[in-house]
DNA sequence: TTGCAAAGAGAACGTACGTTCACTAGAGTG
DNA sequence: CACTCTAGTGAACGTACGTTCTCTTTGCAA
């Protein structure tokens, strides 16, 4: 393992500890979670992840990460079997997923799933939508519309010259607004999680 | 302003505080930060926001956010038709979705799905299986195999004692291996963009 | 009006914090 | 071999840390 390796292997634990605990841990931590002996190792280590842009200072001096931290692995082709993997493959593609789905964070929103409706576009309850905040759509959209006070998550489609919510399920009805139909946003993502 | 409005505004600064930083204030940064000229005060509300559940203690005993910290970016509530929803509900929180889906950042990598054998678990291609490295896995888990040298993704299933790959596509044969079945990993998330 | 509960002030304490220094061991290069 | 660069050791220092205690103020209920 080179010098490259071995920090690698440093974040990937720095990492892991960060999605357990929301923090970077302080030098004291980092020294048994590292197996350093001294904190001055641990305090070279955090100056060199500082030089490859993964933590920085925040303007009150504390170690913070970067959007860099949160990138991961992306493998992008099939690999021979008993070949071994590190999930973390140096000089592999990096990824993060935030800035994968999320153009526009201050615009950008996750609405949880609810009901079927949507089915067989691969969209299933408990499924988190990525919606783009937006007053208006284009045929074919999913969209997040208001019907009845309450959030919507449909198809858009054409009908005779009006906006009509398509469900992507056939034990539902199409939804015909009477009046003008009220768009919240376009879903741009979807998020979900097993277990 | 009652009390309990008075600490949701105080958990409304420290969340910016944690946009910014990605930590929890210290004490005195608290202090300065609500606006207290003591640090007892911090300490109460601290423990007053424990009760309500957005904050608890790692097994290191600092203080951590729990999921429901971050739950202002999520919007769950039907939203009266014509209410402009402000970018400072949804926050610039944009690792939400990292720290929903990742639990060990170090392995865990991100594969591209191709092929609809999946489609009836509302797995598309195109869409972004997040997998954690792992070389077993129960029954019922959709994990990544390989088979012939290629990644497969499919349900693990056991059929009379042997575990066997279960598509979810009707038009998808069973994969029954005949050697020891090797386990890639294991599918804890999905990712999909539109468009 | 009195009584009580709770928010916050203020001070004190022991400790864990991050920084810095000089030093050691090992790897790579000439 | 000697030279150099670097990761890591080890110790020392000043300070900011979180905790805990008592006291004051405020609001509400009896």
């Amino acid at each position: 393992m080179n010098e490259f390796e071995k920090d690698f292997d440093y974040l990937g634990r720095i990492q892991d500890y960060y999605a357990d605990n929301r923090c970077l841990p302080s030098y004291a931590r980092l020294m048994q979670l590292l197996g350093f002996a001294s904190k001055s190792a641990v305090s070279k280590l955090l100056t060199r992840l500082q030089l490859q842009g993964f933590v920085t200072r925040s303007n009150d001096g504390d170690w913070v990460p970067t959007d860099r931290f949160f990138e991961r692995t992306l493998s992008s082709q099939p690999v021979p079997a008993g070949m071994p993997i590190a999930a973390r493959d140096v000089g592999s593609d990096t990824f993060a997923i935030d800035q994968y789905l999320i153009e526009q964070p201050s615009n950008t929103l996750l609405i949880p799933v609810k009901g079927d409706s949507m089915i067989d576009a691969g969209i299933h309850a408990g499924d988190l939508a990525v919606i783009e905040r937006r007053n208006s759509a284009n045929n074919g959209d999913i969209v997040i519309a208001i019907v009845d006070n309450e959030f919507t998550l449909k198809t858009l489609g054409r009908e005779q010259g009006r906006y009509v919510l398509l469900p992507a399920n056939p034990a539902y009805p199409v939804i015909r607004p009477k009046a003008e139909l009220e768009i919240f946003g376009v879903m741009v993502g979807l998020v979900r999680k097993y277990r």
